[in-house]
DNA sequence: CTGTATTCATACCGTGTCAATAGGATTTAA
DNA sequence: TTAAATCCTATTGACACGGTATGAATACAG
């Protein structure tokens, strides 16, 4: 019952390129960085964000990658489910007809809340959420 | 994200002992035929639940299991906790000192969300709730 | 036009977990 | 004494996780 580095790392790397959203790409290697994740890994992920149209490469020497959209467009669950697949506690809970037992578990039920509950947190928070946050917080600090 | 075979397994398992719970100790084989799950693998379950006190075995012919606590007692937490372990999505929500960006990750926050709205739901449903969903449900199938 | 920085694509790999299966030892009611 | 049950431990095949590695393609700077 965890998000794996995928989601986590996509994450992350999402909301570096919000933080340093300045109409200039962004390359890997400064995310990379400043995230302490392996590029190369992060080559992977950014990959599936990039087939998603959730980011913008720009190839070649000072490229790098931008956002195709406002931070306040992404939500949390739009990107992990993206990377991490279906964030559902249980498969029965999304295919219909998969368990034979669907209509005398009881134990249904506590999946479906799990997963409701799990989808209001990450459906309810966007990219420009954590950015905020992230900023107040750093004020913190300066104070 | 996925609870495993293992929690979902030993609910139903636990659900089956508080349905069927008479006095008399309810054999394995009974609840893996009825539940439809490989009865040595419910072994390996059962011999977890038995060790942290959940149930109570009894050993021989006629023998099998019993619950030890009246079925309110038993939140769905506590069962998946114990088979599955923690149910935190990630392990900096648990765990503190384990990771050094914790005072400057804003998604962070968003675990923390996800954690919470996760241990609200298992530990506000209880075996009986099952026991009580699953028998009301059947009484709809009579009419 | 050349070198360098960057993205893109794909293959590979060690480790661990999952979901059982298998075999037998032990206990006890009938 | 036998059959039914729990108990214990080892093994296994498949797959996912968390990366590394290699090299090709692209494009900007000088």
């Amino acid at each position: 019952m965890k998000i794996s580095t995928k989601g986590r790392y996509a994450l992350r790397l999402m909301l570096d390129l919000a933080l340093h959203h300045t109409g200039e790409p962004v390359s890997l290697k400064d995310i990379a960085r400043r995230q302490e994740i392996s590029d190369k890994y992060l080559e992977q992920i950014i990959s599936v964000l990039n087939k998603a149209k959730y980011v913008k490469s720009v190839r070649g020497a000072q490229g790098g990658y931008i956002l195709t959209k406002r931070p306040e467009e992404y939500t949390v669950g739009m990107i992990l489910r993206l990377t991490e697949g279906s964030l559902a506690p249980v498969a029965c809970v999304e295919d219909e007809m998969q368990c034979k037992r669907m209509h005398d578990c009881a134990t249904l039920m506590v999946w479906k809340k799990m997963n409701d509950a799990i989808n209001e947190v990450v459906d309810s928070i966007t990219l420009a959420d954590l950015v905020d946050f992230e900023r107040q917080r750093a004020g913190e600090y300066i104070i």
